[in-house]
DNA sequence: ATCTCACATAGATTTTTTTCTATATGCTCA
DNA sequence: TGAGCATATAGAAAAAAATCTATGTGAGAT
């Protein structure tokens, strides 16, 4: 199997989890700490920590550490990549979006 | 939990595998018989047979029978919709590359 | 220094997913 | 009609993922 669909399947499957999205939903208009996340959800707090390691080992958020808290962002640049390339993979290519996307940014 | 949340999941999840990922690609330039699809990997075919229904009840692929042939390809109306709808779930809103896509095509 | 709070890690259990073998279905052609 | 082929279904086994309880860690406050 070629690299590119196990790369691409890997992050599809962090995604696939109705909490994680929700949490990346969240994430994307800020940053916001752990225990703000775990208010909005019936899960407990080892349940929520494994979950954002999933999110952060995938690239999808970033972590960063302030005294005793935790908080997350997402990498956009890293969701734009996938997005982008989920699609090419997808699509029939030479009529993408995400090329005519990029190729207006060249102009 | 949003019902949004688990639809997008759900197929996302069908999408998060190797070989799912690479049959969509394989579909990706057009109509392909099972037959011609199950060539390309080392798995039996009632694995396949398993997986074009898991695709296929996603609404991720059309199924058209001629005889006893299978034949599949992709739902691109679904697909774009979906990914539309992804990138607007979990993007800073009000500035959607989907979103310029469309204005454009509106104009 | 020690207590508390936020979070992480370990380990176990349950649930879900994958993928096989065996077999059924249904079409086509001699 | 009956043989052969493409695909589907059933059921089981194995692998992976989710999520819990219990506990560890490390920072800040008293």
């Amino acid at each position: 199997m070629e690299e590119k669909y196990i790369r691409y399947s890997k992050i599809l499957k962090v995604l696939a989890d109705p909490k994680r999205l929700r949490i990346v939903d969240m994430l994307s208009c800020g940053e916001l700490c752990a225990c703000r996340i775990l208010e909005e959800f019936n899960i407990t707090q080892p349940t929520l920590s494994h979950d954002m390691q999933i999110l952060a080992n995938a690239g999808i958020v970033n972590t960063r550490r302030d005294g005793k808290w935790a908080y997350y962002s997402l990498n956009n640049e890293n969701l734009d990549e996938f997005y982008c390339g989920l699609k090419t993979l997808t699509s029939n290519k030479s009529d993408c979006i995400c090329h005519k996307h990029l190729n207006n940014k060249l102009k």
